[in-house]
RNA sequence: UGGCCUAUGGUGUAACUGGCAACACAUCUGGUUUUGGUCCAGAAGAGUCUAGGUUCGAGCCCUAGUAGGCCAACCA
């Protein structure tokens, strides 16, 4: 690996410094902490990539913590499709970890704080306790139950957590400062109560922890040094130390909270929350839709660990809002499968052509390189014969000099095969073309060598013969949304801007080698797009998704 | 009537912590090419939100504005 001087993203600078300062390197930790409630997306890579390329950076842990108190919303099925989805864009974390793992402790420590005058229990619900917090710019009302005994609390919490009283009755509060300019720091509430089952921990609670109370104290039990989360937790980091304080003895090790800005990415949505709505009102089919920005999404379309990884170590990390164009994440799978993807000739809009001095009946194998820009990647044949397909886009009666493919009178190339010239276009009674007649030149055979396979010609075409030719299902998927941000706009809803034409399913035929092709392995189809087996694919029926147009600087038509 | 964060070409990140703004994507030219792909060469595009200040010198520091974002779930 060359050492390129590349400039380091804040973050890193941080920890750079916290090194230059003293911190034991071997004492650096990170963890992904991704909540079960959903599936993970193209956002959670940019964090996945920043807390595990520390880990390699630096050769330090990093645990894969599910943040799950919350068992109204979480699944297990979640948490199969978060570890797939991480390991599929290959990282390895050091130890699985759940915040349910540390519900004793977290109890433990309430206990403590309670007995320290830390912490107390309300009796008022969520409506009242809301109206006493103030705005951000009025101080809050201490709650009537503030100054409750210890004893009392002691009593009230303990029945709280055997289930002796009504959901909802009574939370635990923490006791900090009701006229904080920080909102967070008036009594967050530390415990509700809830009589629900958990994934993990099944009937075991009746309580269950907040994200504020259970987060920091996770990270410091697994001796997290830096944990890295988005920018709308930046006004949580003074509650996240006040517990951490709670809990920690004199040199203790102190996890450091630091923000960095989500990613947002062009006529997509990153929330977990909105591509929920997606799927539940069957916009899209599932999770792992193609169209969706989810991993599983993309993997299913056909984009590589590489690609989604280059592209979050390309766009970086930073403090800003931001959206980035798609076209950076296209141009990153393509920038990965030009290189790995074996091309296929396919036909998605067939437009018969009839060789009519190919001998009738007759057929011959041809030899076809796998991928120019990979030496290794060998030669494969392809059957020709005197009826082949082309596209429809590629054959016009007249057209200017700028048109680069067939028309009457004019020779072009057919990839690895011979040159044709058409002579006649066959149409129905409606004036469509249905049928090309044309001559190929015996003497231009691809790689004879001859003269005559040398001569210029206007353009080269993919085609394929029709005697020989598959039909394949193919899923020609497009954009999402039609607009940058469908969130954009406060008056409508972001569902008014979904893309029509984000699915167009037609039938192709394409090259018989095609036919041993298995699930996720991709292709380009030469001159059009790459394009994947997709999991519906069976050998009678074959499904390719299409990942990504090839880039096409052709102004004209 | 508050607190915190942010502000660099169309987009996203840089600028060795003060030395006349770089890289990538996108765009446009030309060349190569059995993919109008790839590759190669090149062009255009910001003077760093504004106004002051410190300094020989500021995108980097200070002050005041302006703009955007976040904060009032028993969500994370």
């Amino acid at each position: 690996m060359s050492e390129e001087k590349k400039s380091l993203n804040f973050i890193e600078q941080i920890i750079e410094t916290d090194l230059k300062e003293g911190f034991d390197k071997s004492k650096l930790k990170f963890r992904f902490p991704p909540e079960p409630n959903g599936y993970l997306h193209i956002g959670h890579a940019s964090s996945i990539c920043l807390n595990f390329g520390l880990g390699l950076r630096y050769n330090a842990p990093v645990n894969l913590r599910f943040d799950d108190t919350n068992p109204i919303k979480e699944e297990s099925a979640y948490v199969n499709a978060i570890k797939k989805d991480v390991e599929w864009l290959g990282f390895e974390w050091a130890e699985e970890c759940y915040a349910s793992d540390y519900f004793q402790q977290l109890y433990e420590w309430a206990v403590e704080m309670i007995k320290n005058g830390q912490a107390y229990v309300d009796s008022q619900d969520s409506e009242k306790i809301a109206e006493q917090k103030g705005t951000p710019t009025e101080p809050g009302q201490p709650s009537p139950h503030r100054e409750r005994s210890v004893e009392d609390n002691l009593e009230l919490f303990e029945a709280m957590k055997n289930g002796l009283t009504e959901p909802r009755a009574h939370v635990l509060r923490a006791k900090i400062d009701m006229s904080s300019p920080n909102m967070l720091m008036r009594d967050p509430v530390m415990y509700r109560t809830l009589h629900q089952a958990h994934h993990r921990t099944e009937n075991d609670w009746c309580i269950y922890p907040m994200y504020d109370w259970a987060h920091g104290e996770s990270d410091f039990i697994e001796n997290i040094s830096h944990s890295f989360c988005t920018l709308e937790f930046q006004p949580h980091r003074e509650l996240y130390n006040w517990f951490i304080k709670c809990v920690s003895q004199e040199g203790e090790l102190e996890p450091k909270q630091r923000e960095f800005a989500r990613r947002n990415l062009s006529h997509t949505i990153v929330s977990k929350r909105k591509l929920l709505q997606l799927v539940e009102s069957k916009v899209v089919d599932s999770w792992d839709d193609p169209r969706m920005p989810t991993i599983s999404g993309l993997r299913r379309r056909g984009y590589t660990p590489a690609s989604i990884k280059n592209f979050a170590n390309d766009i970086g990390i930073g403090k800003r809002e931001n959206m980035i164009d798609v076209s950076r994440l296209e141009f990153s799978v393509r920038d990965d499968l030009n290189k790995t993807a074996p091309r296929v000739m396919t036909v998605l809009d067939p437009l018969k052509v009839v060789i009519t001095n190919y001998p009738e009946g007759e057929e011959e194998m041809l030899v076809a390189e796998n991928n120019p820009e990979d030496e290794n990647s060998g030669t494969r044949e392809l059957p020709f014969s005197r009826e082949i397909y082309i596209e429809k886009e590629d054959f016009r009666e007249e057209a200017n000099r700028k048109f680069f493919r067939l028309k009457l009178g004019k020779e072009v190339r057919l990839k690895n095969a011979y040159f044709i010239k058409a002579e006649k276009a066959i149409k129905d009674d409606d004036g469509n073309i249905i049928e090309v007649h044309c001559t190929y030149d015996p003497e231009t055979k691809s790689g004879s060598g001859t003269e005559a396979s040398k001569r210029k010609v206007k353009g080269t075409l993919h085609w394929v013969s029709v005697k020989h030719a598959k039909p394949a299902e193919v899923r020609l998927y497009d954009r999402l949304f039609t607009v940058d941000d469908p969130t954009a706009d406060k008056e409508k809803d972001f569902l008014d801007f979904v893309n029509p034409e984000s699915l167009k399913v037609i039938t192709a035929q394409v090259e018989p080698s095609l036919t041993s092709a298995k699930e996720l392995d991709k292709f380009q189809f030469q001159r059009i797009g790459y394009f994947c087996v997709d999991q519906d694919s069976t050998s009678d029926h074959l499904v390719f998704n299409r990942t990504v147009t090839l880039r096409d600087s052709w102004k004209g038509k």
